[in-house]
DNA sequence: GAGGCGATAATGTGATCACATTCCCAGATC
DNA sequence: GATCTGGGAATGTGATCACATTATCGCCTC
């Protein structure tokens, strides 16, 4: 079994680790950026030559994937992309909407100003990203903001969950990417930034619910 | 690759299905009622003895069940059964205590009589599994009128949240067991049955949070 | 021209084998 | 008596093959 005998790894940190893993990192990285189409169907083949392993390896990393709602798996084992129905998007919203204030809740006791800084940073280049108008990687920072506030909460289980819900919402996200107003984006995490600096636990939680909600509720209607 | 062709299997609910898929669903039922002890070491080659089947299957079982966090594995790929910690407890706790009182909301306006004649069966169960000091049969009852009432939230992704939190717990739950107050049990459960049967959503969130809570704290401490 | 139908390709599933790594314990050494 | 060490057993990983099922598309019939 070569580990890192292939010379044409040019990336150290995808070196040395097992290939399921790196198949389930790579899919699950852009699953999560909306770089794939909901309803897009791949195949275990197809996969496994994308990545020059086998179908082994990457049975395992699929079927991870489907555990945690980044792949759709139908009855006679189609891979696909989930395709959400505005029912699930809601939900899936409401999640958002109950986990993440929790989250930042717990964030905002450990939460200086060196965090707020970091986070105005992201910020920076979620502007760059819309102005270029780079879909991943607008969706990409953008969870970043909301990662690094949420890392902070010592919460690794209500964490998970999240970027659980932020999986299955991944191929949705580009398109919520154009129905969204960019200048309102900005507004609400400027409102996060604002109320993480005041220690306003109320203006937080409202905050981040509304930053979570608003996207999303424009996308079913 | 047969399917029903063997003469052995007496359960026809487990039959016709996918060997991996087979593995997966008996493990996980076993861990979430609470029937493996944790930090409880498995292997892939066990697994597969166990149930007749190869390695492949498994791997895809326990990945599956690791992905949920049902199943620890180790940097090296070992196998076990989650041992938590008091902080990851509490954490758990939390979650359970933040999505099922929701659950519950948005179940009641769907709640009529015979849901409650239903739960009321199950509480019955669950004494009599009490009596019997039959912890599995326990668990199993008590988790099942949860998720009967859950069932009527029309939330699939929020339960499936919600479950995967009792599946982490599962094999802490046995250790619960011993510790709690029986009468106590029996009292949440009625708390909550009648604030579903008089319609009152902040008495059911209060009593279903309360029942949540109540066990897993005296586990910390 | 539209709808059913059969052959063929595509796809997922499972078993088996070879291999690298890790664990574990017996035996030697200080 | 405790600690280090070496070897064998145990374990996870990945590739390959055979097979059943399913999807797809071209062809035929009405």
């Amino acid at each position: 079994m070569l580990t890192s005998s292939n010379p044409t790894a040019p990336n150290p940190p995808e070196a040395g680790l097992a290939a399921h893993e790196r198949v389930y990192r790579t899919l699950r990285l852009r699953i999560m950026y909306g770089e794939l189409d909901p309803g897009m169907s791949l195949t275990l083949r197809g996969i496994a030559a994308a990545f020059d392993v086998s179908m082994t390896p990457v049975r395992e990393a699929v079927r991870r994937l489907a555990a945690e709602g980044a792949l759709t798996m139908s009855s006679s084992g189609r891979i696909t992309t989930p395709d959400l129905s505005p029912e699930r998007i809601e939900e899936l919203a409401s999640l958002r909407a109950l986990l993440e204030p929790e989250l930042a809740a717990r964030a905002l006791p450990r939460a200086h100003m060196a965090l707020i800084d970091r986070l105005r940073a992201i910020n920076g280049r979620i502007a760059e990203h819309v102005a270029k108008h780079e879909v991943a990687g607008y969706i990409r920072a953008n969870l970043e903001f909301h990662r690094t506030i949420y890392l902070r909460a010592q919460a690794p289980a209500m964490l998970a969950l999240a970027e659980t819900v932020w999986l299955q919402l991944g191929p949705t996200m580009r398109a919520l990417y154009s129905a969204r107003n960019r200048t309102d984006l900005q507004r609400h995490h400027r409102m996060i930034l604002a109320a993480l600096a005041a220690g306003d636990e109320p203006g937080l939680r409202l905050a981040v619910r509304t930053d979570v909600t608003q996207g999303l509720k424009m996308l079913v209607g």
